[in-house]
DNA sequence: TTTTGATATATAAATATTTATATAAAGGAA
DNA sequence: TTCCTTTATATAAATATTTATATATCAAAA
């Protein structure tokens, strides 16, 4: 799936490795991720398969770029991976519910310290997305003409706000229910 | 990561590899999911490692079971485990956003299709936590001694209740923006 | 002056996960 | 009687992802 996130920023326009990995960082980092290793490795196939091709960028005072740009053939699978409707719901994994499932063996103040650490994380990063990207968004949308992307791009920095919203609320109400069984 | 949900398992009592996919289906799933054959490999290892020990149980009418036990090292890896707590917010995978984040070259018919398909996805896996999965839970409760147990599940049912409210909430609100774009 | 941080690419090795296939027997449905 | 489903385990192959390491240069900070 790494695949069509990068085919996804190279059909706006042709970035290097290095470039593909800030992009991530800054804004897909909330709904998908990767590591730099991966993001070069995955250019390299996607080179090989013909969706892109790749040129070096010599440069004075820093190393030299390479830099991939997308072909007609990564165009049209983008585009067909877009328009084919995704049909299920992707199953999720949450290591701190796993290991809260399991943890009504360990003492209740074992439990409380790590609902309350998880607490102030998400509450740090529904906080994130309140200012920071969301002024990030603001930008990109009043300094471009691209208003019906930027619009989509907000739709996913939302999801990010409900769902550290949701995450909050409910560690709070965890908390109080494991608060219970000390009295 | 499965390691720790299989050791979990084994640490009420012993299972196949069969019984740990069941019983991972109908409670897990929602927040860690395997397949048969991760499963299966994964006890392999866990075996080889030490923290599991296994024995043919022989069936008349039905294959040979083979049934893993945890061992002393298993359980103090699962505890340890268990006590170190969870200092990082663990990043999440969205197909669906990732799509939406590059669909603005998409025409809103084709957006406008895949929220909706997803909004009775969501909606119905909302329902199920509000019926099947919470009785599932009631039943456990009530069946056995395990009051805190049951209620740390309950806890990560509700989760998954109130992440398929917020998912549902924000497709309304999503296919609302993208209805405005056809005015 | 030495160290740190940013810019840049690349690959090896390990781990995790998915997809696909094979085998086998019982019981019920068509 | 034939087909489908459930019970049960196992492994090969492919794909995806993480961890670790190597290399190189410039600029700014300590």
């Amino acid at each position: 799936m790494l695949k069509y996130a990068l085919l996804g920023f190279l059909n706006y326009q042709s970035h290097s490795g290095y470039d593909l990995k800030q992009l991530m960082d800054v804004s897909t980092s909330n709904f998908w991720h990767a590591k730099q290793s991966q993001i070069y490795t995955t250019l390299k196939k996607l080179e090989l398969d013909g969706l892109v091709t790749s040129h070096i960028q010599p440069q004075e005072s820093r190393p030299n770029r390479r830099v991939y740009e997308i072909t007609a053939v990564g165009q049209a699978d983008l585009r067909e991976w877009l328009a084919q409707p995704l049909m299920i719901i992707e199953p999720r994994k949450e290591t701190l519910l796993l290991k809260l499932f399991f943890s009504a063996q360990l003492n209740p103040q074992a439990i409380l310290t790590e609902l309350r650490l998880q607490r102030n994380l998400h509450q740090a990063e529904l906080e994130k997305y309140q200012t920071t990207t969301k002024d990030v968004i603001r930008q990109f949308a009043a300094s471009t003409d691209m208003a019906d992307d930027a619009q989509l791009w907000e739709a996913t920095r939302h999801f990010g706000e409900l769902y550290e919203e949701m995450y909050v609320r409910w560690l709070d109400e965890t908390i109080e229910v494991v608060k219970g069984w000390e009295a």
